[in-house]
DNA sequence: TAGATTGTTAATCGATTAACAATC
DNA sequence: TAGATTGTTAATCGATTAACAATC
């Protein structure tokens, strides 16, 4: 029952900002859009923005275009945003408590249940109703309360800990904001947010601007 | 004058974690290493490992492999890693308050002068030694203190504004954190850290576990 | 119907892997 | 010298682009 084809990561990263902008169109009121204009929008070429979707299905209709709203829908369905996630941190730093204050991420069904950080003098407090608990209930409370995804905000040294915690409670997939690789089993799904790797490939361009190809 | 080849970005996005590991590798007193073992840790293939690093250069010997700490310093040197940025953060909450605090970014050579933010509420704090001040001094600021990075973790309304600000001020490089693509001159290098998107793949793969191409 | 734009195949381009001679 | 491992060329693989028939 294997699907013959399956779709490649570099195509995968592509759907969040397609669903980005049909999002801003949904909300600015227009109803249609052509690969073309889409592909003025994104950067990608018209081509391979039709290529990606027809991974997926026939989106569109010859001669129209896309319907945004439907597209958008699709999108979110195959990103998997139609539904909501219980999620919680460990790590209640700074990094922590952003992403616990976006409320971007509560909007498209992330829903963070609590933060667990082992500073006693961060232990009960709330981050807009959010509470800082003892990471040492960490285990407990991902079993009670049908925890999906957690997220390390914690610093490098505790980041394995805390992805072996979340490995044994039966967590699902890793947000991982630590700068270190998480030695994880194979069912386990990683994704890192490395800023370091960002950074530095910041000042790379700085240092060498003509001396790469232009993405 | 102009290089023949460039190297790609695919390349580029690979060596800050080359660097991560080998200085890793520094710490621990090793200072030899060869493509296969380097290969075992990064997960890339040796094959991909010696293509990459013959961009830049033979930094290897035959039957012998790489010296860690020359490898090491080279590959700073191309990141751009052997010299100090000043940089500015606009946008003085959790987010920004989180990059200002991270030392790893300092200790890396980019130094935080200063944040800026428009909620009066915050003008005076301090985060660690850097004052938050008026975003109205944005520009004038980043004149006076040869500013060459400048760092956006505001709300994405804001986002493009401020980065009109960088580029009028002569700003090199953008470091983005709100979730729009900014428009900015041809010279201005930009770089992303789209959490929305990073999210999204997350919630795909755990939605469409087998799938996919594991990388 | 005529015009527009998709879905899809074929062509091209680039990146990764394999292989091995060079050489430490 | 023998063994190891690089640097580099050639082969393969995959992703992007181009082209156009299908069709709304």
């Amino acid at each position: 029952m294997e699907r013959e084809n399956r779709v490649s990561i570099t195509v995968i990263r592509r759907l969040p900002k397609y669903y980005r902008y049909l999002g801003d169109l949904l909300r600015k009121g227009i109803n249609r859009i052509s690969s073309q204009e889409l592909s003025k929008m994104t950067g990608f070429t018209a081509s391979q923005i039709r290529q990606d979707l027809n991974n997926f299905g026939g989106f569109g209709q010859q001669g129209y275009g896309y319907n945004v709203e439907e597209l958008h829908d699709q999108l979110g369905k195959i990103l998997g945003l139609d539904r909501v996630y219980n999620t919680v941190i460990a790590g209640a730093g700074n990094l922590g408590q952003a992403v616990a204050n976006y409320k971007g991420f509560q909007d498209a069904g992330f829903k963070i249940l609590a933060l667990f950080d082992k500073n006693p003098k961060l232990i009960g407090l709330k981050i807009r109703d959010i509470e800082i608990r003892d990471v040492d209930e960490l285990e407990k409370y991902i079993k009670e309360n049908n925890v999906e995804i957690g997220i390390i905000t914690t610093p490098k040294e505790s980041a394995q800990d805390v992805a072996d915690i979340y490995s044994r409670s039966g967590i699902k997939g890793i947000w991982n904001f630590a700068p270190a690789d998480l030695r994880v089993d194979d069912e386990m799904i990683v994704e890192n947010v490395h800023l370091n790797e960002s950074l530095f490939t910041l000042s790379y361009f700085l240092n060498n601007k003509s001396d790469y190809i232009r993405d």
